[in-house]
DNA sequence: CTGATTTCTTGTCCTAGTTCAATGTACAGG
DNA sequence: CCTGTACATTGAACTAGGACAAGAAATCAG
C-alpha cells in the first residue's frame, strides 16, 4: 500500500470520492521528509497548513508567557496535524508548536494548493469539514475527561486510544498530554504494574 | 436591528456575502422561541443541529456514566450551538444536553435545510467551516487553560471572555464551565474582593 | 406574605497531585 | 569503552482544591 492509498482512505471516510477527484487530490499534495526533533512550525509561522502523517510521529503543543507546555494532539500514521485554527484564539504570547518525535513522513497542504483543490473539486471541503468535526468532538472529550476524570482514569482511557504511543515516545510527554507531572505517571504507572 | 441582521452580520464577518445568498440563507431558518429551563437536545437525539442565539442564553454540557457533568460551553446572544460534533466521539453512555437558562430566541437549522443551503449557495460551506474552527480554537485554548492555569486565573480570563455572564446565571454553572467546585469559587470570589 | 427550593458562603478536614531532590538507568557520540 | 545528557523512579514534604456540613440569602410559587 503506498503512500496516496493510506491517504485516499482517511479522506474517503465519510465522504467518497471519484477516481478524476482523488488524481486531483493527490496532484496537489507535497511530499515531505522531516528528521527526528524538528519544529516544523515556530513562533510566528502561523498558518493553516494541514499535514497527513504516512510515517513516524509528532507532537503539537502550546507554550504560554510563563514557558509552562500543554501536548494538545500526538499525532502518527494516517492522521493530520495542522494549526487549523488558524493559530490561537487571542493569541496572548503564548505560541503553538509542532515537532517529529521519529523521522517522519509527510503529505503536505498549504492554505494555497487547499484553495485550489476546492475550486477544482468542491466536494473536498465537505469531507474536510468533518474532518474538523471530529477534531473537534476528540478535543471536546479530551476537555471533559482532563475536568471529570482522575489521573488513573485518563492514563488508562489514553492507552486504549494510543496503545502504541507509551513505547515510542517519552513518557513525560505523555504527563503533559494528559495534563499530569512526570513523576506523578511514573508512580501511577508503578502502581499498575502491581495490581 | 431585527434577527437576521444579526444572524447575517455573524456569518459574514470571515466570509462575504451578496444580498442573493443572504436571502436564500435567511429563507432557510427557522426562528423558535424557548423558555427558560428548557432542555433543547436530549439524549439520543443525536443531530448536528445549529441554532444561533438572537437573544438569551443556554448552557451545553456532558454527563458522563457516573453523573458528573461539565458545561462545554455558554452561548449568548450572537452565539451558535449545537452538536456539531455528531454526538460524542466514541461515545461511553456520556451525552450531551443544550439547555436554556433565560427564555430565549433562536435561528435554526436543521442537517437537511443546511444540505438545501449548501447546494443553493454553496459559499456557505466554506463560512461554516470556519466557524468550526474558531470553535475548535476556543475549545482548544480552553483545554490548554484548563491543564496550565490555577483556579484563580481561569476565573479571571473567563471574566474578560463574557463579563456579563456572572449577573445572568447561577455561580455553580460557572464552577462547573471552569472544572472547579462550586464552593471553591466561592472562596475565591470572596478573596478577590477583599484585594 | 409565607413557605419551599435553590443558591451562596464559610469552616473543617482531607486527599490527589505537585515540587524538589536524589538516585538510577539508558543510550548516543566521540 | 567511557561519558555526558536525557529520561525514569522513588521518597518526603507541601498545597491547591475537593467533600461535607450547616447556615444565610435569595428567588419563586401559590
Amino acid at each position: 500500500m503506498d503512500m496516496y492509498s493510506q491517504i485516499n482512505e482517511s479522506i474517503s471516510r465519510y465522504v467518497s470520492f471519484s477516481k478524476e477527484e482523488l488524481d486531483i487530490f493527490n496532484a496537489l499534495l507535497e511530499y515531505k521528509t522531516v528528521p527526528k526533533k524538528t519544529i516544523m512550525l515556530h513562533e510566528g509561522e502561523m498558518c493553516n497548513f494541514e499535514a497527513f502523517v504516512v510515517k513516524g510521529c509528532v507532537r503539537k503543543y502550546y507554550i504560554d508567557e510563563n514557558g509552562f507546555e500543554v501536548i494538545l494532539q500526538f499525532a502518527i500514521e494516517n492522521a493530520w496535524v495542522g494549526d487549523i485554527s488558524f493559530s490561537m484564539y487571542e493569541n496572548k504570547g503564548s505560541n503553538i508548536y509542532i515537532e517529529t518525535l521519529e523521522d517522519s513522513e509527510f503529505l503536505i497542504f498549504s492554505p494555497e494548493t487547499k484553495e485550489e483543490l476546492f475550486e477544482k473539486a468542491p466536494r473536498f471541503e465537505r469531507a474536510f469539514r468533518i474532518l474538523l468535526q471530529r477534531h473537534l468532538a476528540v478535543t471536546q472529550n479530551r476537555l471533559f475527561n482532563t475536568i471529570a476524570k482522575s489521573a488513573t482514569e485518563k492514563y488508562l482511557e489514553f492507552l486504549e486510544h494510543y496503545p502504541t504511543l507509551p513505547q515510542r515516545v517519552a513518557q513525560h510527554y505523555i504527563a503533559s498530554y494528559l495534563g499530569i507531572s512526570a513523576e506523578f505517571l511514573s508512580k501511577i504507572r508503578t502502581k499498575l504494574a502491581k495490581s
